[in-house]
DNA sequence: GCCTCGAATTACGTCGATGTCACTCTCCGG
DNA sequence: CCGGAGAGTGACATCGACGTAATTCGAGGC
């Protein structure tokens, strides 16, 4: 939406990520990745598999959103949720991403900013909330990106290069 | 570990609950149940099965359980890790369960009181907060005991009988 | 333009968490 | 003491979310 990133049949080699490589950055196996680019629940946004032999394009973006899968399977969380939760997030998720939590409350899912709003959401709701911090997300990406393949690592936006120094691996 | 509720063979009719009738008020299915009994995550604690033709009975305490069970289900968590949270949750459930918020955290599960224990946690941890009110579980089968079975509805302590009348089916 | 390498695809298997259904056995009332 | 109702059991099927292995086919290097 912000940089000339449509759909193009030829993406230039060394933008985006690979399938095998996004795996590996975000920490699942390809299977997965393959299970949810055909499911509809990750797509990549770069280039889309089209048969045998083609290569899948993803975006940083897109390996935002699937470390955040991740992150909420790692929690316990059934991947039938994630596919509800992760309609309402695309449409919702924009640059702020390193200090917002992602909030689901039963069907519903609400970005908060702080901690009041989400005491406030557990004195009205019934319910169970998952809470996710969408900074870790970022944070956790970006450092496997630099330890995996430090090149290309000007893919993550500038000025959040300072809280990956917590990431250990 | 109050009363005298060691395992007896013969528990006196209408003391405790059956297999249906628990699963009735808990607002799970009776395969459900029977499948958490048999994979000892939640057993009955009146009376166990012995074979084909014998009953069940739970206690008071394990219908809160099996809501508690069923309210993280309902929140899109696997029953994989509830599994784990219940072995830390019922050595340290006391009888404040309608004041306690039980978190997990990863693999780790914590009980805590006031949200801001929940703040500092969200601060520190890394990954994915799992909520669950005990408050509303409580309240949720004292009211489905009450509709469905008023006649004995003594088994729910005293003293929070006012904190049914939100409950509404 | 061909050839190979790697990425996607297909086929098949698995495991957990149930739904369904027929069957068996215990308990309780008559 | 006997019969039926109801509760547990077993066998089988299902569905999602993958794992594994073999197969195919596009894309870039030569």
């Amino acid at each position: 939406m912000s940089r000339q990133e449509n759909q193009r049949s030829a993406p230039a080699p060394g933008e985006g990520y690979g399938g095998r490589r996004a795996a590996e950055i975000v920490g699942i196996t390809y299977r997965q990745l393959d299970y949810w680019a055909r499911t509809g629940l990750i797509v990549p946004s770069l280039a889309t598999a089209t048969g045998s032999g083609s290569r899948r394009r993803y975006s940083y973006r897109d390996l935002l959103e699937m470390r955040a899968v991740k992150s909420l399977l790692d929690a316990g969380i059934r991947l039938e949720l994630v596919r509800e939760v992760f309609g309402y997030l695309r449409e919702n998720l924009h640059e702020d991403v390193a200090s917002v939590n992602l909030v689901i409350s039963g069907k519903r899912s609400v970005l908060v900013q702080t901690g009041d709003e989400i005491i406030d959401l557990l004195a009205k709701g019934q319910g169970v909330l998952n809470i996710l911090p969408l900074a870790s997300v970022k944070a956790q990406v970006d450092a496997a990106i630099i330890e995996l393949y430090p090149a290309t690592a000007s893919d993550a936006d500038a000025g959040v290069a300072d809280s990956v120094a917590t990431g250990t691996a």
